[in-house]
DNA sequence: TTAAACTCTATAGTAACTATAGAGTCAAGC
DNA sequence: GCTTGACTCTATAGTTACTATAGAGTTTAA
C-alpha cells in the first residue's frame, strides 16, 4: 500500500489532482492509515492511468465517469462507448473547422498592418474599430 | 441616451455580459438615471462592438483591455498590437496541430471496435485500459 | 393603481484543475 | 526525547468569460 505522494509519482498526476478526482468520485482510496492518510494499491495506479489516458484524449471527466460505470457491466453492449467516441471526434473536427476560419481571419487582419506604424495608423486597430 | 436593455439589443450582447464588462473595466456607462439605471450614448455602442469583434477573434478580455489602452496613445508605435495578433495566430496554429493529433488518435481508437460487441469485448475500452 | 417589464446589486455555478492556509503525521538525526 | 523536515489532511479561493439566479427597486402602459 502506498500513500498519495507515491501514487502521484507513479502516474505523473499531482497530489491535488488525485484528491480532486476522489471528490469527483472517479477514484477512491480503499483505506486510510491510522493517521488518516489515503492508502492505495496497484489497482489505483491502473485506474488513474485509465483516467489520464482518457484525459489525454480530451474526454471530459463526466465522460470518464460514464466509461468507468459502463466498464462495470461487462455483458452489456458497448454501443454507448462507440457513440461517445464518435461524438468526440465530431466535436474535435468542428473545433478544427472553427479554428481554421479564425486563423484565416487573424492572418488577414495581421496583413492589414505593417511595422513601424503608429497606433493611429495601425491597420489592425482600424479594422477592429470599423463599423 | 439609452438604457442597458437597448444597448444589449443594438449590439447583440446580453445585459449581464454588459454589466460584466463594466466590472472588468472594459466599458463604463457615463451616467446613471435618477433611478440608478445605467445610461449609454452612441460611443458605447462602438466600444461594445469593438469588444465583440475582438471576442469573435477569440482575443482574451485582458488582451482587449490592452488594445483599448493602446488605442488611447495615438502617437506611439503599434508594434505591440502586431505582436499580440502574431502571438494569437501562433496559439491558434498550435491548438490546431494538437487537435489534428487528437483526431488521429481518436479515429484509430474508434476503429479498434466494431458494433454489436459487449463491454467486455469492446476494443475501445481495452485500449483505454491497456497499461 | 396595479401589473408587466425593466433594472439594480450580490452571489453561485460552469470545467478541471492549481494554489494557498493552517493543522496534523511521520521518520530520521542528534 | 526532541526537533526538523517532508509529507499529508481539510477547506477555501482563484482561474476564464460568462450565465443564472434571488430579492429588491424603478418605470411604463393600461
Amino acid at each position: 500500500m502506498m500513500k498519495i505522494g507515491e501514487l502521484a509519482k507513479l502516474t505523473g498526476c499531482s497530489v491535488q489532482t488525485i484528491r480532486y478526482y476522489e471528490k469527483e468520485k472517479l477514484l477512491k482510496s480503499k483505506t486510510r492509515s491510522e493517521g488518516n492518510f489515503r492508502l492505495y494499491d496497484a489497482s489505483a495506479v491502473e485506474q488513474l492511468m485509465f483516467i489520464k489516458h482518457c484525459r489525454s484524449l480530451d474526454l471530459a471527466l463526466s465522460e470518464v465517469r460514464q466509461l468507468i460505470e459502463l466498464n462495470q457491466s461487462p455483458g452489456t453492449h458497448c454501443d454507448n462507448v462507440n457513440k461517445m467516441i464518435d461524438n468526440h471526434i465530431e466535436q474535435v473536427e468542428q473545433r478544427m473547422t472553427e479554428l481554421e476560419r479564425l486563423r484565416q481571419q487573424l492572418t488577414s487582419l495581421r496583413n492589414s498592418c505593417s511595422n513601424n506604424r503608429t497606433i493611429e495608423e495601425c491597420g489592425i486597430l482600424q479594422n477592429l474599430l470599423a463599423k
